[in-house]
DNA sequence: CAGGTTTTCGCAAGCGCTTGCGTAGATTGT
DNA sequence: ACAATCTACGCAAGCGCTTGCGAAAACCTG
């Protein structure tokens, strides 16, 4: 048998209300009588039924973050950062992973629709499905969006500048003497591609290139895709001198790719990866990657997310943060190493 | 506003116990009648309160899966394979990662007491402390731990036959004609840890060879931790021309070193290193690893677990899985090689 | 030391659901 | 047609906690 409020309350010989009171830490509770209560809870190991201080309390300091992909070195620290702000803040997280299925996204949203969580974090993700939408009408909702683009913006967000970032990297790879540069990005579902995409074509333009379509190249977001669109694209018409991939386990796939097929890096293909993580930095030749600040993704969501539990923030916020290009040596031109 | 079932009882003009056993689908209502109430429900959108549930019924269908370090690949593929067993099962896993602090693994132990969770997994850690020895007392509190050896082992645990595992990977760099080989290991406080040292010392025992404690490392689990063991070893008296890595990211801390210190591998050092994943197998060269049954760990854990909260386990179980050496260019002796 | 203020505590309602039990009404058997 | 059985449903207690309110006890003030 659990131990109860009500055993705490006639061992201590005071009302019910008193216990939940001193152990809340909340006024009208003598200094004696707390310490008396919190004594004998603390000997007898009591542990409040979480289930039931939710519901009478209509809180469960809990927060739900739903992770599109565990796989992602990136997102992991993201999660782990929110871990780190929220323990201050005295809320625990609860991680649930959707493997990029909708049909799981709905079943942990429901985390929320019960009361389970306070709030949720979605961190990635395509589309904003019709389930987020319909959730996000009602206000007890407090929902917060990590690097997820909505089409209409109603979500409360934290975003990587991620048009920036391609831009940042095309360019980098045209002051290093790279010509042709091909883009391998994601699906085009997810509207972050397309920010990548054009951030790539607008550095093109604004350096007085032409956009070819054929160096664009969306695939899936796995790792086989990576080491299927090199192999596509040195089949074509325009053979690259760079390549600029926009996802973690899409540059692992497309390095294996270049490699297998008995190329160099950077002498026969200069790369820029996507994501500071160890496999990046191990991979050999170490990676120039686009590095997203997933440290701070991590704070201003979930201060975002507590603010709108606390019906502190008027309206919804948007925070854009600019990635970071990290120059390592697979794309530094051989014309200029020396 | 939240639709509670009340609103339900009252839209279809039935008690809220006919509602309740209508969405439970339990015996004892109209086929007629259920019909009607399911179909408010969904028009009306309602979802029930998931900790008014779990207050009710004693029951959440949530288990938790209690992750000591998020950073392992391996760790996460385990998880991903009790998740998919999980939702089989109807059962809503929430992950919770520890970073190896026992704080915070007490805290999270919470919602298992708290009556939050029906059950709980744990993955890898250290010694089993105190509060879980206490919560393993009460039979109300089902446990799972994988990966993780308990000092008197109370608990339902599925685990890797680690010592198998160094056994195996000593005897193939052995016929591969290595013959000093290094063993980094973690830190000696894991149980685990020694039972990597045993296989390895029982294997050169085996082979009629000495075993030289000069040659066993003991190290913090983290990346530098490889990078800064292999400095130290070739410090020593006994150059090794082998090294067995048994911890995921001590592995490539170990690779990193050995590379940057100019060394090849295998032709100066052969490695056998740890888990078989992206990492490994994308660095340069293919690692041999040893690698965890992921899949079936965590396919045992969620059955153990499930037939815990169920109460069919007639007493503790035990399942013991072995490791498998996947073999590639690390630990090839260039001798053998033509 | 009387009247007022403040502090400390108990009472009881209620959070939203489940479930044992009781009772109508429908169904069966003879 | 009447007793026996079954089915469909409602009643109400209860899960373990929180919280508004009121009363008693403690503290002030002049």
């Amino acid at each position: 048998m659990q131990i109860t409020l009500k055993d705490i309350a006639r061992m201590a010989g005071v009302a019910e209300s008193t216990v939940s009171r001193a152990l809340n830490d909340k006024p009208g509770v003598g200094e004696e009588t707390k310490l008396k209560i919190l004594k004998i809870a603390r000997e007898n190991n009591y542990r409040p039924n979480q289930l039931a201080r939710g519901l009478a309390a209509k809180k469960t300091n809990m927060i739900a973050v739903i992770l599109a992909e565990m796989d992602s070195p990136g997102n992991i620290e993201i999660v782990k950062s929110i871990e780190k702000a929220a323990e201050k803040q005295d809320y625990q997280i609860i991680l649930c992973n959707t493997n990029n299925k909708e049909k799981k996204e709905k079943s942990y949203l429901s985390l929320l629709e019960s009361n389970q969580v306070d709030g949720a974090i979605f961190i990635g993700g395509k589309l904003v499905g019709s389930h987020l939408l319909r959730a996000s009408f009602s206000p007890e909702n407090s929902i917060v969006l990590v690097n997820r683009l909505a089409e209409e913006n109603f979500f409360t967000s934290v975003l990587t500048d991620y048009s920036q970032g391609t831009y940042k990297a095309v360019e980098h790879l045209l002051e290093e003497g790279f010509e042709k540069i091909a883009l391998v990005c994601g699906d085009k579902e997810d509207l972050i591609e397309e920010e990548k995409i054009s951030g790539y074509k607008d550095a093109l333009k604004d350096a007085d290139l032409e956009v070819n379509s054929e160096l664009i190249f969306s695939t899936k977001r796995e790792r086989e895709a990576g080491y299927n669109a090199f192999l596509k694209i040195i089949e074509g018409e325009i053979i690259p001198d760079a390549f600029i991939s926009t996802r973690e386990l899409t540059t692992i796939g497309l390095v294996e790719a270049i490699k297998m097929g008995g190329y160099f890096i950077p002498d026969d293909f200069a790369v820029v990866g996507y994501g500071d993580n160890i496999i990046t930095s191990v991979i050999d030749p170490p990676l120039t990657v686009l590095s997203e600040p997933v440290e701070k993704l991590g704070q201003y969501s979930l201060e975002f997310l507590l603010k709108l539990i606390k019906e502190e923030l008027d309206g919804q916020q948007i925070k854009v943060l600019t990635p970071e290009l990290i120059i390592r040596e697979s794309s530094i031109s051989k014309y200029n190493q020396n």
